[in-house]
DNA sequence: GGGGGCTATGGGGGG
DNA sequence: CATAGCCCCC
């Protein structure tokens, strides 16, 4: 009735639209790349803002956190700060934060601690080994990923245990304990208080499935509307969870999901196209719009994408068709080496930038494998061109910031096995392996934590001091953190009392020196987190417990991370590239055996992933598209003579420029760094207004409203109003949306100007 | 219990 | 090639 009046809507095609605007009932939205998917989304929200919906109804489940907070921003550009109310994130980090409520009412504590891969692998190998198991046979990372797949499938321990087809399966391959290491498995996590990645979705499905004290309605009425994005990309619990949400008496099912098949990528951790389907059946009065405009890439682009993914078999009808104008053809380059293959896509990258006149940030190198970044950071950084590494070892894998991260964890839930085992003994203070081992057996007697086992346990004197002392240590940052310390001030206080900072300042070397970097870095993270006072309206006040802090940085990826930073070439794998897009793109390492992957090669059903995936890749083009294959490569320690992809084959003749016959160059010689490159990972790119040289904050308790204040990110305001909370509304000068932030005086660093 | 040096082994994508 | 795990010696 009143969408006439919503200029936004103009800004859509007509599919678009009616997808926007039928905000009732069951919704299916088959989007094609480059199709405005995040647009209808986005503006499905604030559209839904718009006629009345509040926002904290309306729950987004995305694929990253990245998707959720740009969508974020683009709603609130359309419908201002409101935005942020709306439950917008990934489904691991929205269930993390229902269940740090609703924790306690199925058995954890709601302080728990999220286990990440590296925690549960360790803990598999230690079970592994206490049930003296060949760990040939028992490999930790393939019996990790059954417990996964076991989860994702709501098939618990004792319904493993029961199934013939389960149990056949895993004597086959001579590891027929495998159900009974999973049920350890969970015991163990259960009695730590701890949760892994699909706890995250699991526990969550329990919480709404079991309905203790009806907490079910609770969130069933909260969230009037659902949307959720990649739909191809959820697991048969994700769906069970959705449906829990969206199935009642007399729901609306007002339930939007928006996805396209043909880039479906992640079925190796349990995502199965067959929802799409399942969804059309359970839900049939679905309104399906198919968005088959693409308005990314130019012709040649759009061709040799549809030529390809026509090889694949199942798929659901649609033609992706463009517009734009532009006769760029694909080039197929074949090189004579990776180390050539490198030199050619650094030299090319330059070409580029000149003649079309591109930057860094319009560049991406997409590869099959983290591993093949390396020869192309040799060649940017010989030509010194900036670029950044997305995905691979984050910030958070880092020895040294676990270790640190561990006793943190230890702080806040001591009952957490995998920190303590991390840090009992590091730095070194006595505690060996026979010592943990005695821990171990007496926890597993009794069923309590390792931590509980420490009053209980019989040791040489020694070995009783050496555990007291630590029992201490940790009893004393619990004291501190129990009277309400911060998390920085907790942080700092745990990086000099557990002695890791001493123990990293005797070692000098270079590694040595980074180690000390990243955990100086990873306290000024905290500090940040402690530091930010901007309150958003209607959310809970702000927590700055070392608890709190945890839990925001659990389920950040190395994609989250400094999205500030521009004028970068973007090297990632072809799964991190998803939802991404560049002016040019180059695809490399396009060889049998690496892409698609070896480990596919067996299987129909693979090698159609490995085209979507191929897919995908290439319609993160706009314009440019360099595909690169080598002769020959160093994989695995050795070199190998891997065939041009079958996938190459399948780009239609039309779109492909002429082959570029291989050049021979004479070699570079020794490589020589040319410096101005930064280590990705450490770095904390916030945009300052201005230089905190100048900066001097003033006693908060003088800031009184009319006054004209300075804040260090968001520059010069004029201070409207201070509530009885001491929130202060201030208006920033240099913020163009929303320029009205809620500051909490309580932790506000601003500068009196006049 | 700690540390150094050696051997064996595995090496995909990610929340 | 990188790392985990093992053995041996202190």
């Amino acid at each position: 009735m009143q969408e006439v009046t919503h200029s936004y809507l103009d800004e859509l095609n007509d599919i678009q639209r009616q997808a926007v605007v039928q905000t009732e009932g069951p919704i299916m939205v088959i989007a094609g790349p480059g199709s405005g998917k995040t647009r209808v989304l986005t503006y499905k929200i604030a559209h839904l803002i718009n006629i009345g919906v509040p926002p904290w109804q309306i729950l987004a489940l995305t694929f990253t956190n990245k998707a959720a907070r740009e969508m974020k921003e683009r709603i609130e550009a359309v419908v201002g700060s409101s935005a942020r109310r709306v439950w917008a994130g990934t489904f691991h980090s929205i269930f993390a934060r229902i269940l740090r409520v609703e924790a306690h009412r199925i058995g954890y504590p709601n302080d728990f601690t999220i286990y990440d891969t590296d925690d549960t692998k360790s803990l598999v190998n230690e079970l592994i080994k206490s049930m003296d198991l060949d760990k040939k046979a028992y490999n930790a990372g393939v019996i990790r990923s059954r417990i996964s797949a076991s989860k994702s499938n709501l098939i618990t321990p004792k319904a493993y245990s029961q199934n013939e087809d389960m149990l056949n399966y895993d004597r086959m391959n001579r590891r027929p304990m495998t159900y009974k290491i999973y049920e350890k498995y969970v015991a163990r996590c259960k009695r730590s208080g701890a949760m892994d990645f699909d706890d995250l979705l699991l526990q969550m499905f329990r919480l709404l499935y079991e309905n203790p004290d009806n907490v079910k309605e609770k969130y069933q009425r909260q969230f009037s509307h659902l949307l959720v994005d990649e739909f191809q990309d959820t697991n048969f619990l994700q769906y069970e969870i959705l449906k829990q949400f969206v199935n009642y008496e007399d729901s609306p099912h007002n339930v939007c999901i928006v996805g396209d098949d043909a880039q479906s990528i992640y079925s190796f951790r349990g995502a199965t196209i067959e929802n799409i389907l399942q969804f059309e059946t359970d839900f049939p009065n679905l309104n399906t719009f198919k968005l088959e405009q693409n308005y990314r890439s130019s012709q040649h682009i759009v061709d040799a994408a549809n030529g390809v993914i026509g090889y694949n078999r199942r798929q659901i009808d649609k033609k992706i068709w463009t517009d734009k104008i532009g006769d760029q053809k694909i080039k197929v380059i074949k090189t004579i080496s990776d180390n050539e293959e490198g030199r050619r896509v650094a030299d090319l990258i330059i070409e580029q930038k000149h003649r079309h006149n591109l930057s860094n940030s319009d560049i991406a190198i997409l590869y099959r494998t983290n591993a093949q970044s390396r020869v192309f950071e040799e060649f940017l950084r010989r030509q010194n061109i900036q670029y950044r590494i997305y995905g691979g070892l984050s910030f958070y894998q880092r020895k040294e910031v676990k270790d640190l991260l561990a006793y943190m964890r230890m702080t806040v839930n001591p009952n957490d096995d995998e920190a303590l085992k991390r840090v009992i003994n590091y730095p070194k203070r006595g505690i060996g392996a026979s010592t943990v081992n005695k821990l171990l057996a007496i926890a597993d007697d009794n069923q309590v934590s390792l931590w509980q086992t420490i009053p209980h346990v019989q040791l040489s004197k020694r070995a009783m001091s050496n555990l007291a002392e630590f029992a201490a240590l940790i009893a004393t940052l619990r004291k501190h953190m129990a009277e309400g310390k911060n998390a920085y001030d907790l942080a700092v206080l745990i990086s000099k009392r557990s002695g890791i900072v001493s123990a990293l300042k005797t070692d000098n070397t270079m590694e040595g020196v980074g180690r000390l970097e990243n955990l100086n870095a990873l306290l000024d993270g905290v500090k940040d987190f402690v530091e930010n006072d901007e309150v958003i309206e209607g959310e809970n006040p702000l927590d700055k417990t070392l608890a709190s802090y945890l839990q925001s940085i659990a389920l950040i990826t190395d994609m989250d991370n400094d999205k500030e930073e521009k004028e970068t070439v973007s090297l990632m794998s072809t799964h991190a590239c998803k939802g991404l897009e560049f002016k040019s793109v180059f695809v490399v390492g396009m060889e049998e055996n690496l892409f698609p992957s070896y480990m596919s090669l067996s299987s129909p059903d693979q090698i159609e992933e490995e085209r979507r995936l191929f897919y995908v890749a290439i319609t993160r083009a706009e314009e440019y598209l360099t595909i690169t294959y080598s002769n020959s490569r160093y994989q695995h320690g050795q070199m190998r003579f891997n065939d041009p992809s079958r996938f190459l084959e399948e780009l239609p003749p039309e779109t492909i420029d002429s082959v570029i016959p291989l050049k021979q160059k004479q070699g570079f010689g020794e490589p020589k760094i040319l410096g101005n490159f930064k280590p990705t990972g450490l770095k904390r790119v916030k945009k300052l207004m201005i230089d905190p040289q100048n900066f001097h904050p003033d006693d908060s308790s003088k800031i009184k409203p009319g006054m004209r204040v300075l804040h260090l990110k968001f520059g010069e305001g004029n201070v409207l109003d201070i509530d009885e909370r001491f929130v202060a509304t201030i208006e920033f000068d240099q913020i163009a949306v929303n320029p009205k932030k809620r500051i909490m005086l309580q932790y506000a660093k601003l500068q009196i100007l006049d």
